[in-house]
DNA sequence: CTGCACGAATTGATATACTAGTATCCAAAA
DNA sequence: TTTTGGATACTAGTATATCAATTCGTGCAG
């Protein structure tokens, strides 16, 4: 039998090497334009060029190309075969469709975790909770929405639902896009941070009832208002 | 400067529907290999090569690659760089979980089409129906599945959310070819047909309880079981 | 006989070169 | 002045070549 078997996916390799490739310089530049992207630093119907980006990051079309096919399927940019890429204006009529979804998953990962979470996983969320407290204390929103996600993806793994929460990451895009155009509301870090508190003693009490109600409270206070910020900017939105 | 100059508004296509040419070589590749592996006619854990593939299809490697790129992130490949890659095993534990996103999601639009759905959205499920009830009497498993599918993607357009279908389809592939494994079981067609009407009726009768509880019943009945299968087919599943 | 090190072969990753479709601009005709 | 058709210069798609890393066999040393 001459058929391969990888046998151990999950090989770190040797992972204090600073040579060793295992981010290849596609997904670097995936990474990077993702980020881009999604703080708007890269502006929604601006064109791209595969050559002019490939010149900037000083490597070849190649893994440009292999990024932005990635991007296209994660709906962050649009390309027209033979005319040219550009950066996917926010869909107006995905939105609330992504909020329906993300109540619909994550009403079902946080009942399972209100049934099954451990005094360990309360933990985690308690850690996650404090760090939230140190970056609204700072005023750091960046670090502060990077352990809201945190929080959430952590419900997903209590519950025994990891691939529930990369679903929710690219229903999540579109909304998190629109969501940079608003202004920061003052005290608003506050209110989550209540409410994931809320969350997280429900689920200690594994109170499945309460859960279910303070996500969809904590779900419905996160909507942006698409007319409004339509109107302010407009050729941002299709 | 001879520099064009492109207003940002320009999107090169009033392409609002199906003018453009998709049929790039590349997409074209994938879809036959998706097919391929999904019927299983490509065994899971087997190697592919780049090189032979396209060999194959007589083309160069770089559509091949961008094809093997896209099945990757749909996880039916596994790439290992510079080693090789292989047609991805059926993920046993991604299973459950695929299970909990469906009843998950077609809750959610099985109760909003039971709300909102019209006469003629009741009409388009029974067109679906009417040709289920044909493929069944001529056993033509395949177009049957189709028709099955079609099914539960008119409930999420039904329900205004039809970018929920296109997340049930990816997260249904590995169910998919699971199922395929099984053997037909005799008689099974005119059940899902019959679990297909109730839902129908339910819909149309604006009962969003019914509704819901048909089609978690209808979805608790095709969950294959994969430990009977893993017995029988051991390497394809990991 | 065993273990380790080295090297050839094979693979995916990247670079470069070429092809073919598309939009824009400008000139010529109405 | 407006319209129209084609030249032109762009784009992404594809082909080919090169690079680098991993694997596996082989041979030498212990």
């Amino acid at each position: 039998m001459s058929k391969r078997q990888r046998p151990d996916v999950s090989s770190p390799a040797f992972a204090s090497g600073a040579k060793i490739r295992r981010v290849t310089t596609a997904s670097a530049i995936y990474e990077q334009l993702h980020a881009a992207i999604l703080s708007l630093q890269m502006k929604p119907g601006v064109a791209l060029q595969e050559k002019r980006i490939a010149e900037e990051f000083g490597v070849s079309r190649t893994p440009v190309r292999e990024a932005l096919l990635r991007l296209a399927e994660a709906g962050l940019v649009e390309i027209f075969p033979q005319s040219g890429t550009f950066v996917s204006r926010i869909p107006v009529s995905a939105i609330p469709e992504a909020v329906v979804i993300r109540k619909s998953l994550e009403r079902t990962t946080v009942e399972q975790a209100a049934e099954i979470a451990t005094a360990d996983d309360i933990a985690r969320l308690d850690a996650i909770i404090a760090r939230q407290r140190v970056h609204a204390a700072l005023n750091e929103p960046s670090q502060f929405h990077e352990q809201d996600e945190a929080f959430h993806e952590a419900i997903s793994v209590i519950a025994g639902y990891p691939g529930i929460w990369s679903i929710l990451k690219t229903a999540k895009l579109q909304i998190d896009r629109a969501r940079r155009l608003t202004l920061p509301v003052r005290g608003r870090m506050d209110s989550v941070i209540e409410e994931h508190v809320t969350i997280r003693d429900a689920i200690a009490a594994h109170d499945v009832d309460r859960a279910r109600g303070a996500m969809m409270h904590h779900l419905s206070a996160v909507i942006p208002d698409i007319d409004e910020l339509r109107l302010v900017y407009p050729g941002y939105f299709s």
